[in-house]
RNA sequence: GCAGGGGUUCCCGAGUGGUCAAAGGGGCAGGACUUAAGAUCCUGUGGCUUAGUGCCUUCGCAGGUUCGAAUCCUGCCCCCUGCACCA
């Protein structure tokens, strides 16, 4: 077969016709899918393809059964990516351009119409051949490419614009500050792939507690922990004694920390100044005030107090951290070292350990009873030391209870009291907040990162109770394909928290509030569904003219088009035209993306959905597509182990490779693209289509006359209906591998055993086989269905207007005849081998009796496999009874296997095998083939006759 | 750590209470066809046993519920994905 022509000439004939360019058509239901648009970033491949195959095959399968189908595509290229290529390709940077030709397979001589942002998204878009808009064609999308639209065209800026002057009105943004990883040498936020070391590393928020200095008026000490609950179980105060600390300004405050720390909150807190510092000998002894317990405690030395951590200074909490009650231990146990400070070593002594938590495992002083169940010894072994810290706080946060100690919050969770007791602090000035780095982040240019606080950030207010709540009960209407995500969804919508919405650098829409920011590229891609309905005639209209009345009236009804033509000059006719194609296909039929989405775009994008659109004028919903890998490995473009749309394509033909990406797993699955399953798959597969397109050729023959069907033709026609059947069923739950194996390879499986039983095949029924099979393949091999369809079927119109098979009647009982024969012709080969018979002289089958049958009936009311019951219940019939033992007989049959015999309907046997004799015959290699009824045989060497069942003969061979 | 998903026979993968030693495919073995190879078709593929049978063992591990569990419940181990400024 020659793929290349088909597809050419499939693809051409659906251009010409406009098949996938729908317009309003109010005789049809419209049915709008959309999937996540991709960022045109570089070569597309089958990982890619599997996503927008998927989505497809759906739209198409859709088309069959008669809606009207809009499929549109768009091009996601906001943000900071393309922007730093460009900037690379003008340095000619070596990685970057060995990425370009040979990764993305673009001839050197063309990276030059790359250097601005708009060359580079146009050249990948338009011209790339192995580019996104390239490979949907390869693959025969069925793509209103009218439609299609970049995130930096004008017109969608404005209405980014317009979306986001909505949700401000619901009081839906909002501004705060907000910790970002920094990069001072860049002077720039970085995320994970702008760095060299310390992907993934987050940022940790500490509490910094300020202990008043005795005999100054303004100096405070400021310790950072994780554990504000703790300051209630404070004892005294360390320090490195072999360091010499930092003095800033900040406010009205001075503080005294770690000169790292210092350094650090230059990017968190304003107008921070430098002003001195002190000795840690000059802070020893000396008295501060501790925040939470309003009491003085003394400042004493600890060596494992790093400078490098946390502000240099940690206060102390014996009772509960393993740490501090090391220290404590060390000091306490030598005297030397409270001289050589000048000390108080009888306040040393007597310090009384505070218990503030209590937990099952530990009681109520877990510092000091970790330390011995450890067998720590001093403050030395940090390695023991962390592991206890990390097993302490744990058991305390989950499990643990506040004590008397903590006031007011006595008796409340740990894990609930910490916030508390956090912001009451802050709230009386007695601490604030520090962000730091949980590992060390070093940008790519070298550059180590710190945490800096943005002091101005726009929200998208996700933590919006009110908006939660009515998201939620959006995505309750909806449905979620698969369902098992629904669990994942309401996750995260509980977890969804305010998001920064802008930020300095990319491209994108403006900021309308403060033009310096770009709407970050996840706010950008969240109702663009909505602006895909219009989008092949705004695409004529200049953006200037289209401000917040004109999509108030298209999107939400608002206002007259009148009032909007003369405020925007543009013609009434048009405007209505546009609010047509709205509410034509909208709401969107489902939303489809790769699962990684759910957290984000798709999330965003019913609450956006929610906040802005009309209840009826939302989305239905979601499905949600697994990934895909190769070789059990994930794909990567930079390692070179991607397999390309262009090339796969060229190789099995475009048709085989969509078939291969459905063929092993459900939509929602990853699947893993092994080279040597898919080409055995694909061998399977040919040799079946190659015969239909055989048998097409040599039928024509439309009308099945049921007088002259064989029973074998009878039964392909009941199962083909029945696979039919199957298919739609598995269709209109997107269980799309379990359709196609339906009509591949079980549909295949059916045809061969009826090529098998039947000598002649019946023209009606085949002619019957191809056309259904033609339609129901379409979706998933569009042009080799095309071609069959129109040029060796000679129908007219396209297979994706023919409409789907209609629904069939399945008659069980032609079924079971075959399957009577299947299992006879079994039985009888296991036969054959165990008495080492090759050619039977003669086979005898013996057909149980009529009371067998009869009996059969009475196992209706037996549920359990049980001997007694079935033996009580067979009995109770007389005509049973009178069978005496082979009545017993019979019944441990039936027991042992009572949900076989109890779905079995009667059939005549001696019919179906005599009608079958030639088959067995042939099959078996036998040379006669007898049958009696069990009672009549008066042939029955070994008494087999007796052993008859209904749907099981008995077998005498010889 | 938090959240979601998952662990099935040589391999890939179906299977959510009885017809399950477990679909389908692959691999392997045997047979038919062929001069041969390939393609195609048939048969077998946990163990023992047997004229179409019966028994034992098996579905991550350990318990439990049930007349009956791969399937339900509890605990544990392991794997994958996401965790926010990143498209």
């Amino acid at each position: 077969m020659n793929f290349s022509s088909i597809e050419k000439n499939s693809q051409k004939t659906w251009e010409d016709e406009k098949l996938f360019s729908p317009e309003i058509d109010s005789e049809k239901k419209g049915f709008y899918i959309q999937v996540a648009y991709p960022y045109p970033s570089g070569a597309m491949h089958i990982g890619h393809a599997k996503t927008y195959t998927t989505t497809d095959i759906i739209a198409k399968y859709k088309m069959l059964a008669g809606y009207n189908v809009l499929m549109p595509m768009g091009w996601h290229v906001s943000g900071t990516p393309v922007l730093a290529s460009v900037e690379k390709l003008k340095e000619k940077d070596s990685e970057t351009v060995k990425i370009f030709t040979e990764n993305f397979k673009i001839p050197e001589k063309d990276l030059k119409k790359m250097h601005t942002p708009d060359g580079l998204v146009n050249y990948m878009v338009d011209e790339a051949e192995y580019g996104y808009k390239k490979g949907m064609k390869i693959l025969g999308f069925g793509i209103d490419w009218r439609r299609e639209l970049k995130t930096i065209d004008e017109q969608y800026k404005k209405f980014i614009e317009w979306q986001y002057e909505k949700l401000n009105q619901k009081k839906l943004i909002g501004k705060g500050k907000y910790p970002i990883r920094y990069s001072p040498k860049d002077k720039m936020a970085v995320g994970d792939h702008d760095l060299k070391e310390g992907e993934g590393i987050g940022i940790q928020e500490f509490t910094l507690l300020k202990f008043k200095l005795e005999g100054f008026k303004n100096r405070f000490l400021v310790a950072a922990t994780l554990r504000p609950e703790t300051v209630y179980g404070q004892t005294n105060l360390w320090l490195n004694p072999e360091y010499k600390y930092t003095v800033i300004k900040t406010g009205k405050e001075e503080w005294i920390l770690s000169e790292k720390a210092a350094e650090k909150l230059i990017y968190q807190k304003e107008n921070i100044k430098k002003i001195g510092k002190m000795n840690s000998r000059e802070l020893l002894g000396e008295k501060v005030e501790a925040p939470g317990i309003d009491r003085k405690i003394p400042i004493w030395p600890a060596s494992f107090c790093d400078p490098e951590i946390g502000s240099g200074i940690v206060t102390s909490v014996p009772s509960d951290a393993p740490i501090d009650m090391a220290a404590l231990i060390d000091l306490q146990s030598d005297e030397s070292i409270a001289k050589k400070h000048g000390l108080d070593f009888e306040e040393i002594k007597n310090t009384k350990i505070i218990p503030i938590i209590k937990t099952k495992k530990f009681g109520e002083n877990a510092g000091e009873k970790i330390l011995k169940e450890m067998n720590i010894k001093n403050q030395k072994e940090l390695d023991k030391l962390e592991k206890a810290k990390e097993i302490v706080y744990k058991e305390g946060f989950h499990s643990g209870v506040m004590l008397e100690a903590a006031g007011k919050f006595k008796g409340l969770k740990v894990s609930k009291a910490k916030d508390l007791i956090k912001e009451e602090l802050i709230k009386q000035g007695k601490a604030d907040l520090f962000f730091e780095l949980e590992g060390k982040v070093v940008s790519r240019s070298g550059g180590e990162c710190v945490v800096r606080l943005l002091d101005d950030q726009w929200f998208v207010k996700y933590g919006n109770k009110e908006w939660k709540k009515n998201s939620k009960k959006d995505l309750d209407g909806m449905k979620i394909v698969p369902e098992v995500f629904r669990k994942q969804y309401e996750q995260i919508f509980n977890w969804l928290d305010d998001k920064p919405l802008t930020r300095a650098k990319g491209l994108g829409t403006k900021f309308p509030w403060q033009k310096d920011q770009v709407i970050e590229p996840l706010g950008d891609s969240t109702v663009y569904m909505a602006y895909f309905t219009i989008a092949h005639l705004i695409n004529t209209i200049e953006a200037q003219k289209l401000n917040d009345e004109f999509f108030d009236f298209i999107f939400l009804g608002k206002g007259s088009a009148k009032n909007v033509a003369d405020k925007t000059g543009l013609k009434v006719d048009l405007i209505e035209e546009l609010k047509k194609n709205f509410d034509y296909w909208y709401p969107l039929a489902f939303n489809v993306s790769a699962i990684e989405l759910i957290p984000n775009h798709m999330s965003f994008s019913i609450f956006q959905h929610n906040a802005i659109f009309p209840q009826n004028k939302r989305q239905i919903g979601t499905i949600n597509l697994g990934m895909l890998i190769l070789e059990g490995k994930k794909m990567s473009s930079s390692k070179g182990n991607v397999i390309l749309i262009n090339d796969i394509c060229k190789k099995m033909g475009t048709d085989y490779v969509r078939f291969s990406l459905m063929n092993f797993v459900e939509p929602w699955e990853e699947m893993n693209w092994q080279s040597k399953e898919v080409s055995k798959g694909i061998k399977n597969l040919n040799n079946f289509v190659e015969q239909i397109f055989k048998l097409a050729n040599s039928v024509d023959e439309e009308k099945i006359d049921l007088k002259k069907l064989n029973d074998v033709d009878k039964w392909f026609l009941n199962r083909i209906n029945f696979r039919i059947n199957n298919y739609i069923g598995k269709m209109n739950e997107f269980e799309l591998r379990s359709a196609l194996q339906e009509m591949s390879f079980n549909l295949a499986k059916d045809f061969k055993w009826y090529k098998r039983r039947n000598s002649k095949l019946n023209n009606a029924i085949i002619f019957y086989f191809v056309k259904n099979w033609c339609k129901i393949i379409s979706p998933f091999m569009p042009h080799l269905a095309e071609e069959l369809w129109r040029h060796v079927l000679k129908q007219k119109n396209s297979v994706f207007l023919s409409g789907l098979p209609e629904k069939q009647k399945i008659d069980k009982s032609v079924g079971a005849g075959e399957n009577l024969i299947e299992k006879v012709l079994d039985d009888v080969i296991a036969i054959k081998a165990l008495a080492k018979i090759e050619k039977p002289k003669k086979i005898v089958f013996y057909i149980a009796d009529e009371w067998k049958w009869n009996a059969l009936k009475l196992l209706k009311k037996v549920d359990r496999p049980d001997f007694g019951l079935v033996i009580k219940t067979l009995m109770a019939d007389k005509t049973v009874k009178k069978q005496g033992k082979t009545a017993q007989l019979v019944a441990k049959e039936f027991s042992s296997r009572l949900m076989e015999f109890k779905d079995l309907e009667k059939i005549d046997e001696e019919k179906i095998l005599n009608d079958s004799k030639e088959f067995l015959l042939k099959e078996l290699n036998a040379q006669k083939i007898e049958i009696f009824h069990e009672k009549k045989s008066g042939f029955d060497p070994q008494n087999k006759a007796v052993k008859s069942m209904p749907g099981k003969p008995a077998i005498y061979l010889e």
